[in-house]
DNA sequence: GTACTTGCAAATAATTTGCAAATAT
DNA sequence: ATATTTGCAAATTATTTGCAAGTAC
């Protein structure tokens, strides 16, 4: 769906639940949809701002976390404890996220499950949430290695 | 191995690698490998401060720095984005924690190359790094946790 | 003795909260 | 009209840093 879709639906889906839409949140929906990789608040801040300038960054956290609720943004976790968010695609519930650009791309659970079961037997815990993030480099990222390899030889 | 041993184990192997070992670290030390659950450095302080009162929480982030450079501890990250620190144990590197009363396990890998396989074969990312964490009951709060449910009836 | 460590107080960084003014419905 | 939302400044929390005094080797 493009992006300008996205903004009307999730739009949309914050008013069916009852959240006024404003145009700071439309910005930061904006610029969440827009945005193939993860973005910090502060960055999103920044980008928001260029189409609503007077966006606060606590407008930015508050977005954030209705956006979270109604399913629109998802919340990532760095390796440093930070967070950061990206839009959210139907269903699914992990990340890899690209070390270089922070692109960010959702992929499905899929087998997990039988890991789980081991988990559970072996350990006698009973396995109720998970978190599994990938980190790696994007296609456009591997090329860009590689070219800059060939440059800097 | 029993904890009193870890601590003189893992000591032996911080002056192996060149630290020096005093009475503060060898608290925290001692406080990581007597508790089963993962302790936030707060935590850790309490229960160092029992051993070597004049213990600074300064002093335990930089020992838990060096503890985890030197494979004695492990960094566990908490869904808030905090962070807790769990005894290391050989060679393992995912972590099962229980919910309840944060007691943490680790377990081995398993196969999750065969789905790192998938998903770099489905989003053209190479995985470099991965990031699992489960969470859920031990077994002790799973059997506390039907008790309460009578009790409650 | 000397280089590594410590504790304190102060600095940073990320996030949250209180509140009066602004605004979507 | 009114309850929600905003921006600011201040508070909070987690963590880091500078530095003089203390200590392991």
């Amino acid at each position: 769906m493009p992006a300008a879709d996205l903004v009307k639906t999730w739009g949309a889906r914050l008013q069916a639940e009852g959240y006024r839409l404003t145009a700071q949140r439309r910005a930061v929906l904006q610029v969440l949809v827009e945005s193939a990789a993860s973005l910090s608040p502060a960055e999103i801040l920044q980008r928001a701002r260029q189409h609503v300038p007077e966006t606060g960054l606590v407008t930015v956290y508050r977005t954030l976390e209705v956006l979270t609720t109604c399913g629109a943004a998802r919340k990532v976790h760095r390796p440093d404890g930070c967070h950061s968010y990206a839009p959210a695609s139907e269903g699914h519930m992990h990340h890899i996220i690209c070390e270089r650009c922070r692109a960010v791309l959702e992929f499905e659970g899929c087998d997990l499950g039988t890991l789980f079961k081991t988990v559970q037997r072996r350990t006698g815990y009973k396995v109720q949430a998970h978190w599994l993030e990938l980190f790696g480099l994007c296609p456009a990222c591997r090329q860009k290695g590689m070219r800059d390899k060939q440059i800097h030889k």
